[in-house]
RNA sequence: GGCGGCAUGGCCAAGCGGUAAGGCAGAGGAUUGCAAAUCCUUUAUCCCCAGUUCGAAUCUGGGUGCCGCCUCCA
């Protein structure tokens, strides 16, 4: 079987076909830069990084770009009200937007266009599209008549003359006394007094929401591309304005596959910045939420899906990544003990994707359900189930080991087990769930010195030693009140993580 | 009102006509001065009604409930 995705413009699962064999241009509708991301910028960027690492793994060359919307309406409003410059708002969230994103494990898209510095694109592209009569200029404005693009609607399934009672009450009367059609939107918006803006052939001004990405494609990845990515909010109006700029100039597709994730949603309800129910991605892994944690309670649902987002849920992520942790690190921790020196480890090569001969024909069968569900439109929560399988047995032993039994295997089961845990390896990275070093945004709010902690524990094994176990017990507590959480292990070391 | 999506055990979630993956929680056992962790074992007939079929969670029709988009939004 070969990958399927559901293209949203046919509504259909569709197989996957490249224009180019062996190559993927990818466009991504990125974020506007007046704030921090949150939990639902995270869900989409985490799972088009796994698409990503997918069609590279399956051996396809990916060129990837998304962009930075870095001059609009919230952005003037932010610099206002912080009494500062936009080029000091954009320049700091887009610092912190790489901060969250590489703290995530997602890998940096190949090209990141900004709209403020792709201008002359934009101006032209409007310009053709005023030439050939798809848009038109009122004082200043620039307008797409929709109208001149008759297969306006497509995307989002939507019948504009059934439509027009929607837009009651929607849009100024000013605005409907400019528009040809209600529904017509801005290319090129007129500067008002004092606001920030660009010279252009119709007056100073900015560009309009919708034009940036279909010049940006078009200057970055070619007239059409093989996947054009967004959340499914932007089905409609971005993604079907786009459309009708891109192809009224153009007359062919702007992208063959379209895919839409699905929202974040809290108690029931979209997490969004106007309902003031989003958490942020800082937020999160300031307080101690590990990055693959987030990656695996997103990756566990299917991406079009809603996924409610709870503590619950959250805590259900975060002891399955240690689980599955505990299965990637046995060959990194435990090699030696299991007899796996560095000639074994350098038998078999990563990447290849007919390896039924290093895996046996067991684990060969658990590869391909991996691959079958990931080919099926990107299933990742029944990849994750094949991969809790394959973790199962290593989990295991890495734990058994880490409490102190020996663990004694033939030779021939000690390859087996090396295969299978090579094996999880690779098919957990193309998820992008590695076992992670340290959390960089990660803010210890330690009450107590580990020095200090290291003396009370040094204490408390001295009363255990003369059999005082009151006063053990009441070391044990102290330190629980300062969220300090005491291991004692079989070969008489105590650890202690903080809680 | 228009368009689209969803409904599976306590929670999350696969399943795409052949008799319910996986994670979390729970239960039982092992281990433990205590605690935690860990190891082993274990837990469902799929919102309702009707139909198609030898056979349906899966297909069709009709309900009910929830969500998203139609204004900025990942």
């Amino acid at each position: 079987m070969s990958l399927k995705l559901t293209n949203t413009i046919t509504r259909k699962l569709e197989d996957f076909i490249p224009i180019v064999e062996g190559q993927v241009n990818i466009y991504c509708c990125g974020v506007t830069v007046y704030d921090l991301c949150h939990l639902g910028h995270a869900r989409s960027y985490i799972v088009w990084d796994v698409l990503r690492r997918y069609l590279i793994w399956k051996g396809l060359k990916v060129t990837f770009v998304q962009n930075f919307t870095d001059i609009d309406d919230k952005i003037i409003n932010r610099a206002l009200q912080e009494n500062t410059s936009i080029n000091e708002i954009t320049e700091r969230n887009i610092n912190k937007f790489h901060e969250d994103m590489d703290a995530l494990g997602i890998l940096r898209p190949d090209r990141m266009p900004r709209a403020t510095r792709c201008l002359e694109g934009i101006c032209d592209l409007i310009s053709q599209l005023i030439a050939n009569g798809s848009a038109y200029c009122v004082n200043g404005d620039v307008y797409f008549s929709i109208e001149k693009f008759s297969e306006y609607g497509k995307l989002s399934g939507r019948d504009i003359t059934s439509q027009e009672k929607n837009i009651a009450g929607r849009i100024t009367q000013e605005e409907e006394y400019r528009k040809n059609h209600p529904f017509d939107f801005a290319l090129w918006k007129k500067a008002k007094p004092n606001e920030p803006s660009f010279p252009s052939p119709w007056g100073k001004g900015r560009p309009g929401w919708h034009i940036e990405c279909s010049a940006m494609v078009k200057e970055e990845l070619g007239i059409t591309i093989d996947i054009h990515l967004g959340g499914a909010d932007l089905i409609f109006p971005h993604h079907e304005n786009e459309i009708a700029q891109s192809e009224a100039a153009s007359g062919k597709d702007l992208a063959k596959y379209w895919l839409h994730n699905g929202m974040v949603n809290v108690a029931g309800q979209k997490m969004s910045k106007s309902l003031g129910n989003f958490t942020t991605i800082r937020a999160l892994l300031q307080q101690g939420v590990s990055p693959m944690t987030l990656r695996l309670f997103v990756l566990q649902a299917h991406y079009r899906k809603p996924l409610d987002f709870t503590k619950d849920s959250l805590d259900a992520a975060a002891k399955g990544w240690m689980g599955l942790n505990s299965a990637l690190e046995l060959g990194k921790i435990y090699s030696k003990q299991l007899g796996w020196n560095s000639t074994t480890f350098s038998t078999t090569n990563e990447s290849s994707l007919d390896s039924e001969n290093t895996f046996g024909p067991q684990l060969g069968l658990l590869r391909e359900r991996f691959i079958n569900y990931m080919d099926d439109d990107l299933n990742t929560s029944g990849a994750l189930g094949v991969l809790f399988e394959i973790a199962r047995p290593l989990k295991s032993i890495s734990n058994r080991i880490e409490h102190g039994e020996s663990i004694v295997l033939e030779k021939e089961e000690s390859k087996i087990l090396l295969n299978q845990w090579k094996l999880i390896v690779e098919l957990s990275k193309t998820l992008g769930l590695e076992t992670e070093q340290s959390n960089p945004l990660l803010i210890s709010k330690s009450e107590i010195e580990d020095s200090n902690i290291r003396e009370l524990i040094d204490l408390r094994m001295k009363a255990k030693g003369e059999k005082d176990f009151a006063k053990a017990d009441q070391i044990r507590d102290e330190l629980k009140s300062k969220g300090i959480e005491l291991i004692d292990k079989p070969n008489g070391i105590t650890e202690w993580i903080r809680k």
